[in-house]
DNA sequence: GGAAGCAACTTTCCACTGGAAAGATATGGT
DNA sequence: ACCATATCTTTCCAGTGGAAAGTTGCTTCC
């Protein structure tokens, strides 16, 4: 009959989406490259995934917790970045300014722990693991304080990049541009 | 006569603030300290002020015009924190680590340049001073990487403190716990 | 010294936001 | 067949930033 056409209000996609965890990271991704952390909308998200604006409380409870995911994954993918240059200090050094620019949004979700659950016990692994590969990575290190000078400055070099605070002289590629920098860490006693 | 008494909604200061630029901004620091710059809220901000939520677009225009005077006396500070340590590297290091974890707030916004109107000419004439500043403390520095090298160094490790990234063991005094870490930069040559 | 004009605020309105609550729909196990 | 649960939508509400118009008080000029 007739009468068994239903109303399909949004899209015509199934009433289950089945995919909506992923597409609503990289939709998040997409958003807070645009417009940053503040500019980023729930409601925006839902739109450029085709689904209310609800839809997220399932999967990730509220705002915080898509954040919360997304950090997480940022972790991750930080965590496999490192590890993937074996011990050579020099390239884990230019592989996390590359994960940072190659990845702005979960970069600056990470490090801005008000914006998620900093107790989440799936981000706390993944930071655990990032961590370790981090620690993996320092391992010829001398003191800590050479530890806490490599870290700063891969991750300060990565910041000023992202914040455009850097010469544009330096080119496009940010991991070319850090690498002769980090490299005078060799010299650090 | 009676009917000469007027009704005073929000308070009983009287009409033009008189110093609402300076309250604004103060109470903007205020707020950004408490949930950064995601959580801000004009009409927040305008409570704390004691005046309307619409009080600033006349100081201010919109919120990013806010911001762009926070920003603008954040490089102003910057400037005055690095230059008061004449000539030493090494001690204006240290001193943009305090500046940074002394005004979050500033240092937060400073480096988000998405939140504000980059191209205030008040807000480029702050960042002019604060960059010669820079300059001026680097002036001893042999080539271009070593510069870098020592921004990102005492930029890295202010983000990482602000972000709670760094191990507690480290102490609560910023500058204290850099200045070991900025000393590596004399062994670069 | 009084009126004109400008500076500094308030009120009101609107479209948008995040989240709570309740309802709708699909799917898989029994 | 049917129920339980997972996944989504609708509806509602208080809060937000900004536009527009109105109010108040200061200052300057004749």
């Amino acid at each position: 009959m007739l009468s068994t056409v239903r109303f399909r209000p949004m899209t015509d996609r199934p009433y289950h989406h089945g995919d909506l965890r992923r597409v609503a990271l990289a939709a998040t991704v997409e958003a807070i490259e645009q417009g940053g952390p503040v500019a980023l909308s729930l409601r925006d998200v839902a739109r450029r995934a085709g689904v209310s604006h609800t839809a997220f409380k399932y999967h990730f409870g509220a705002k915080a917790g898509l954040l919360t995911a997304l950090a997480a994954e940022g972790y991750d993918l930080l965590a496999d970045a490192v590890t993937a240059e074996g011990g050579d200090l020099i390239e884990a050094g230019v592989a996390y300014v590359r994960f940072a620019v190659g990845h702005p949004a979960h970069f600056e979700v990470m490090f801005h722990p008000n914006l998620y659950n900093a107790d989440d016990p799936q981000l706390l692994a993944a930071q655990e693991r990032a961590g370790q590969a981090l620690t993996a990575a320092l391992s010829t290190s001398a003191t800590e304080n050479t530890e806490l000078a490599a870290w700063s400055i891969v991750h300060g070099f990565a910041n000023l990049w992202l914040s455009g605070a850097l010469p544009p002289e330096l080119g496009d590629d940010a991991g070319n541009a850090a690498r002769p920098v980090i490299r005078l860490l060799s010299f650090i006693q």
